[in-house]
DNA sequence: ATCCCGAGGG
DNA sequence: CCCTCTGGAT
């Protein structure tokens, strides 16, 4: 994608959707970091259904505490990797409460400390919870960034990076956010709805694939 | 590089 | 059946 593409690919992204958001449900900083440690190879649809559960019972790092790792675990079966992901949820809970006074910590550092937390949770967590401008760099933004040539990157952390210094500053904070839908919506993993798509006149790959516009 | 690991869709 | 889903730890 030449560079001269990169403020209409999102401004364009940005007028369909002014106001984009995480689909993840949650009345918290902790119930969103938990939500976002749940989502690792999960849909949102899966998690909210688990975090629906599991909030009601434990909406406090303690009260996760006191329900328990045997509570939770069964809580949470219906997603992927659900027994790690458990013990990785009460093992941070009681980080929490016994590190951090009960709140979510602000710093990167303190975050991947956290079992279960690593560079693309952090990242969505000081995104959506403290407005930074990160990329959190899942399987739809790697898949999007590397198939539009907006951040092509052999692995995510290449990928964030060059997003990082690609991404026009008015747009940084959201972009993660577009992207993620874009590619849930549109630039879908098996069957890319390039017929509907929006930005595809600034895509490397539908460029080289579909007839020119007329 | 490999393991973890259920739900949903094609 | 197969692939995919806002990955992380070893």
């Amino acid at each position: 994608m030449h560079d001269d593409a990169i403020e209409p690919f999102f401004a364009t992204l940005a007028a369909a959707n002014p106001s984009p958001q995480t689909e993840l449900e949650f009345t918290s900083v902790f119930e969103l970091l938990c939500a976002v440690l749940l989502s690792a190879q999960a849909t949102d649809a899966g998690v909210n259904k688990a975090t629906k559960r599991l909030f009601a019972l434990a909406p406090t790092p303690q009260r996760m505490l006191d329900l328990g790792l045997e509570q939770v675990t069964e809580l949470i079966r219906t997603i992927g990797l659900f027994r790690t992901k458990a013990k990785n949820l009460v093992q941070t809970c009681r980080i929490l409460v016994e590190q951090h006074g009960g709140a979510v910590p602000r710093s990167r550092e303190a975050l991947e400390a956290l079992p279960g937390v690593g560079r693309k949770t952090a990242n969505v967590v000081l995104n959506v919870a403290f407005g930074e401008p990160t990329m959190a760099v899942d399987t739809h933004i790697f898949r999007v960034a590397n198939r539009t040539g907006l951040a092509p990157g052999k692995n995510p952390l290449a990928v964030e990076l060059k997003l990082l210094e690609r991404v026009p500053a008015k747009y940084a904070v959201d972009a993660h956010h577009w992207l993620i839908l874009h590619g849930r919506y549109v630039c879908q993993a098996r069957r890319p709805q390039c017929e509907r798509c929006a930005v595809r006149r600034w895509c490397d790959t539908a460029a080289s694939t579909m007839p020119a516009e007329g």
